[in-house]
DNA sequence: GTCTATAGGCCGATAGAC
DNA sequence: GTCTATCGGCCTATAGAC
């Protein structure tokens, strides 16, 4: 079967979403037109349409799949004590923030301009994430490993100040990426009271 | 002399301001339109352009008059103790935070929306203001009363973390304004080792 | 699968009346 | 100081050729 001169659907649909992903993270998703994505895809606008319904759902769509790509890369370890797990959630964080800095920073900068459906199902993975690191912290202060005012508050500020690694890191810089962990892991265990 | 029919100059012009921020920070710069902002100020569009030059210049405005504000209402007190420093430091980031949660999301979110003059600009306050925590770090550290690895890092991580407060606070919530501050100071007194 | 062409609309900004 | 009217441009999304 011949191939449409010009068809590389193979590779289309991925560089779309890549494409789109480093814009949005770096413009802003309003900011990012499909004619700028177009162009760096290398095709022209009204193609991107045989990929994607409507630019709302390309942002989703990124969103959507980081957030469930997030929740199936962690897995807590319950047989280990909640220090360690906490260790685990840290390191896991950082280094899922610095090989995907884009899509984190798209995840917890762009849930503004998703439609309210879209919303609602992403906010929902991110509870879940949350969650995650909560019951960390809830099993440490049972286990009296942590001492922890406000298990929910401090799992969004734990969040919060790992998350805030995409805002300055680039590649090549004055740290690397075990060193930024263990600095990293060194706050957020302190701040937990152990 | 005889007011012109209409005119309002005295609130119309920080009626602008206000409801830009508000906008801005709610649906993104870029996602705002001028004629949205005038809608909620109460003029049409072109009557925004009696008070500024343009939508670039209003932005700009906004996170410059908000680091300004937020660097003149910051003084630090060099006789007293790091520790009590650092206290003072993370209560009037949260209580400033708390005050303009607007202006302060908006400063952290939308520096890539500002062309290079009002980005270097703006960028050099908000270093400004980093530097104030960092040599608090780097004097708790002297003075043997703080375990930091890397201030500079430190620095980044604390104001991440105190920033998110502006993500999920919400008038009226779970906790009162001076409970979340009492929280953030452990978690903050934690992490440097306090 | 990709193109060209375009519809229909909203955008930022300006001109000039009152 | 504010209005109305409008310019020129870019936007998302679609239709139809190849």
């Amino acid at each position: 079967m011949a191939r449409t001169t010009g068809s590389r659907a193979e590779i289309t649909g991925p560089l779309i979403r890549d494409k789109a992903r480093r814009l949005f993270a770096r413009q802003g998703y309003a900011a990012v037109s499909m004619r700028q994505i177009a162009a760096e895809v290398g095709v022209q606008a009204g193609t991107l349409y045989a990929y994607i319904p409507d630019k709302q759902a390309l942002l989703a769509d990124l969103l959507e799949s980081h957030m469930q790509d997030l929740l199936a890369a962690w897995s807590d370890d319950p047989q280990a004590g909640p220090l360690e797990r906490l260790e685990r959630f840290v390191r896991f964080h950082i280094a899922f923030s610095l090989d995907s800095p884009d899509a984190v920073f798209l995840s917890y900068m762009e849930l503004r301009n998703l439609t309210p459906e879209n919303f609602a199902r992403i906010a929902d993975l991110r509870g879940r994430y949350e969650s995650a690191l909560e019951s960390i912290l809830r099993d440490g202060v049972e286990a009296r490993v942590m001492r922890i005012e406000d298990p929910k508050l401090t799992t969004l500020a734990l969040i919060a100040m790992l998350t805030g690694v995409t805002n300055w890191y680039r590649e090549g810089g004055r740290l690397d990426r075990t060193r930024i962990a263990q600095i990293y892991w060194g706050l957020a265990r302190g701040a937990v009271g152990a």
